[in-house]
DNA sequence: CTGTTAGCGCTTTCAC
DNA sequence: GTGAAAGCGCTAACAG
């Protein structure tokens, strides 16, 4: 109901104008700025080629040719035409990245490092998403290729399979590097979280704090990183003998708040409640706090909690929730530097894998649990 | 002491071998992709020139002309050189797009909103941030410039007043649009949210549910927003015939969520303690809530209390948090639509202002104040 | 040390 | 209907 917008028109000068004469575009406006390595040979008596030359300083150019053009290009702000030296070279100086969702805290932080190194080393980044969507995943891509990316940084929809889009920038030359979201079925470098170990680490914290009842709210199997985090939580819960109780593992499809509180309420009131909750994400994990809440549950102390992504909403949550945190930022930055080198010629490993560890985050819903009598047996490792 | 990383290296194939020999590259590899108009002239004993009318389908090519070459292009799978393209036609299908940060939900939507229609019309996006300082948003903006791009969307840094890097890309032809937070000095369209009526309604909806001591946590009065904020908060106190207390009105140093609690903190214990808040940022709003929870005050009820910008911290808190929706994702459409408008040729006032209206998001914090017999009176307007 | 030449791939007069 | 030719701005043999 309040989903109209208002529009304010003020006129006067149109800054635009010039795009309303195109006919005096080309003599008047325009060309000012436009001083053409040409321009300063021709008002020096010298060769384009030899103007050219001396603007970067060969070693064969006299250095008073040097600069004679350096001087006269400082006057007249002479500023290389890129479009040409892209044509010339093949080359533009831009990266490609694509992710599922712009709009997304961890991608967003990916994009944050990717934009931050490439910048640092004279590139730009072209920015695009494919909202999970295979289709536009390949318009993205394509786009991309077309506009003359020089090499492209992907994390992929979760309905991509073979990736026979991105195969084809690969055969026009396009180094490739995958981020996250990823596809064996693509002979690229990949930067990846070590979903695994986090998952080890998250759960094997719930233990050392006396958690062993322990549930896992995952993610979509056909998911790479949830299918990894699952197999850290079993695996932590094997090296500390516990075994796992099939029942505890809820298969989540949203990953919402939603679909926390709605398995919180299932095993809560099942007959074979859990004493600890490992969710695949943080809005999931504050869907079963929110539940615990209501029911007046201790957090921690009667349950433990630990989340996974370490979204802002997990640091002012209360309590604080405890989360892993997967250094998105971090991503960025390697898989940046990775197509930047091999841009530069550097020989990398299709299949090199660059695994970023995780950070756990404890805060305070993870806590110590209480002890009672009978399960004071239960105490394992130290704090 | 989590901070270190590692990394493994599987070896075997090179993709990435062809950079490793670039003699071999030309006759090759990457040829094979790469047919030209010249390809296709030559096989069809054509010349360029016809060849290229006849891909586009100029009326004066004979019709069998054209569907030879068409055919033998798809055959070929032709793909015009973009970058020969660009360079010929002076012009990129490239827009910049640069905000103080990317990370942060509000930037994020508007990257979004921006990617999504640019790219429906067939232009690519190049972002940048500036992290709210002056060097680096220079270095973006002419990055940028230099890379070719047609025009530009900015949301400009704090630290930004004058904007000559921006009026340079201006006299190189590039239109700008400006977002969300923009100067007056650079004589673009402006796509910004109407913060004043945001505020206004905010305020306006705590009055109707009954609170009357409404106290303002606001920012830094160097940035537009804020003020405009700040004015709407007075213009709904006064329209309501409620004097504004000069002590309720906070300026936040840093816009977080210990700045909120810090000063809920210190009017609450103080002698002349407000019944609502109204926060500049939902973060804030939540350091306010917490304590509120603390001292188990009833919110709402007890106090009232309204976040603004929508943040996804503000849906899932408990209670959930009463805010003003900016639309981020409609602010980029918009400002997006005004480039890509100028871009085609169309004449936009130099000062047209799009004030993007904000909504109201009506959540459990900011519910009716509980009626005491001495302020019955207060109830104004109905619910 | 410097100039000449050729050409990147495409578009666009201007002829025929 | 089609072709020839010029040129966008720059680089890089090659030849002096």
């Amino acid at each position: 109901m309040h989903g109209e917008f208002f529009l304010i028109l003020r006129k006067s000068s149109n800054y635009f104008a010039p795009y309303r004469f195109p006919h005096l575009t080309r003599t008047t406006m325009i060309d000012k700025s436009k001083v053409t390595l040409k321009d300063i040979a021709k008002e020096l008596g010298i060769s384009v080629s030899t103007a050219s030359r001396a603007l970067k300083a060969h070693p064969d150019i006299a250095k008073e040719t040097v600069r004679a053009v350096k001087e006269l290009a400082e006057k007249y702000q002479y500023v290389p035409n890129s479009l040409a030296i892209s044509f010339r070279k093949k080359k533009t100086f831009n990266i490609g990245l694509v992710v599922p969702e712009i709009v997304h805290h961890f991608f967003s932080n990916i994009i944050s490092g990717a934009i931050a190194t490439a910048n640092q080393s004279g590139y730009n980044v072209m920015v695009s998403q494919s909202n999970d969507v295979l289709q536009d995943e390949k318009a993205a891509v394509n786009a991309m290729l077309h506009s003359g990316v020089d090499g492209l940084l992907i994390s992929i929809s979760n309905e991509t399979v073979l990736g026979e889009h991105i195969q084809e920038l690969m055969h026009a030359g396009k180094p490739v590097v995958q981020m996250d979201k990823v596809t064996d079925h693509l002979k690229t470098p990949q930067v990846i979280v070590d979903d695994f170990d986090g998952a080890y680490q998250a759960v094997q914290h719930l233990i050392q704090n006396g958690y062993r009842k322990i549930a896992h709210f995952r993610g979509r199997p056909i998911v790479k990183n949830a299918n990894q985090r699952y197999f850290g939580y079993l695996q932590a819960l094997k090296d500390a003998g516990i075994t796992p109780e099939k029942d505890w593992v809820k298969h989540c499809v949203q990953i919402n708040e939603a679909e926390g509180y709605r398995f919180a309420k299932e095993l809560l009131e099942g007959p074979n409640p859990p004493d600890a909750f490992f969710c695949i994400t943080d809005l999931v994990a504050l869907g079963v706090l929110r539940y615990l809440k209501e029911q007046k549950i201790e957090v921690p102390g009667e349950v433990g909690l630990m989340g996974f992504s370490n979204w802002k909403l997990a640091e002012i949550s209360s309590p604080a929730l405890s989360t892993v945190d997967q250094h998105g930022y971090e991503i960025g930055v390697r898989a940046t530097q990775m197509l930047l080198d091999s841009l530069a010629g550097a020989s990398i490993s299709s299949d090199a894998i660059t695994e970023i560890k995780t950070n756990l985050v404890i805060r305070e819903s993870s806590g110590r649990k209480k002890v009672q009598q009978q399960t004071q047996e239960a105490l394992v490792g130290n704090n």
